[in-house]
DNA sequence: TTAATAATTAGATTAATATCTAATTAGATG
DNA sequence: CATCTAATTAGATATTAATCTAATTATTAA
């Protein structure tokens, strides 16, 4: 993700107003009407701030006779979030990284991530280190195999107890993707790049 | 946290130049001049975003001989972050939750995050959740008394293994605060107020 | 104390933002 | 089609922001 895309998105979250519609959000979705009655703001003016929040990616709109409908894109903001801290703590996605280094980061990575025993001690919170830990997991499935919900939390649990979170985490770095209940891996070309620090 | 103050923080993230000052900093500190330079703005300028990263709690400033120190504020950064998103997506703070709901809500993040072995299943990602899970074990150590670091992990490891970082949360939510290498718990009264989101 | 360097403050300018009212467009329904 | 309602666009305005140059203040060092 592109430093202006992040910025964009903090300048969008750094107006009362359009917080407060995100809040509103999380309760559900809501039409102009109801955003402007609450907010005491004019329906123009929730026009405006709304899309300031579509075009940041924040929100999704739906049109059901004449309202339209906003709701929140939560796996978005955290996203952006996490990309947000990314940039400033790993000073701004390195994509300079050679192979050697990043052969040596996701060693290291594992090393200090996975017990001798071969189980993960803790899912990295910052973002580069859960991405390789993610890929060494994931790894292990054969691409393109259908597997069951069940197998997938039974494959998980031999490495962490908290499968539900994992298993969430591969499908939203796209390591895998869901179609009605069977879950299978990408091929690796298609997972995040590492460089880009997505 | 409240509303404007969070709000602030991303009206300050929403600038270029600020995030890159950020971006810089996280290599270590840096004086105006050298700002100014790698950013291609004058000093004033500098001063001028210097200013609203300090006032918002991002920075810390330091002086040493005539010229003066930048550097981030980690932990503050990402409480922030983490309260930004429990606005969000707990709709600002709650704090008209009763006690009956509130002890509801405490027992089922218990039931969920912990396994009948009594050991942490996961740290939580959720900021109130995440607060539920520290104070059962913080509860667990008695108020006042000195533990050394090794005791101290020792604890935390009966629960889980990432004993590090639950180490960091604990310091950071002021459960307990530390004093030349030796751990002290806190009286009750001085946690992190329920209702507050902190 | 004076000179040098860094930082801040003042003042000005240009650009961007948030907000409103009025006009227009899009859909739904009698 | 005529009308109603909701949403958007246009246009106007007042406020805030980012940036610069010039002047001032603070700190060190000769």
């Amino acid at each position: 993700m592109q430093l202006d895309k992040i910025v964009n998105v903090h300048k969008v979250l750094g107006d009362p107003n359009r917080m407060r519609i995100l809040m509103m959000l999380s309760g559900g979705e809501m039409n102009g009407q109801m955003l402007a009655q609450r907010l005491h703001l004019s329906q123009p003016t929730v026009t405006f701030h709304a899309s300031k929040l579509r075009e940041a990616g924040l929100v999704r709109e739906r049109r059901d006779k004449n309202h339209v409908y906003f709701s929140l894109q939560p796996e978005y903001i955290k996203e952006v979030f996490d990309a947000s801290l990314s940039f400033i703590f790993n000073k701004g996605g390195e994509s300079s990284m050679s192979v050697a280094t990043n052969e040596t980061f996701k060693a290291s990575v594992l090393k200090n991530f996975f017990g001798k025993d071969g189980r993960l001690r803790s899912i990295p919170a910052q973002y580069k280190k859960k991405l390789v830990v993610l890929e060494f997991m994931v790894e292990q499935l054969s691409p393109g195999q259908p597997y069951s919900e069940k197998e997938i939390n039974e494959f998980i649990k031999q490495f962490h107890e908290d499968y539900a979170t994992i298993r969430r985490e591969f499908i939203m770095h796209e390591y895998m993707y869901r179609e009605n209940g069977i879950y299978v891996r990408n091929p690796r070309e298609m997972w995040t790049k590492w460089e880009e620090v997505h």
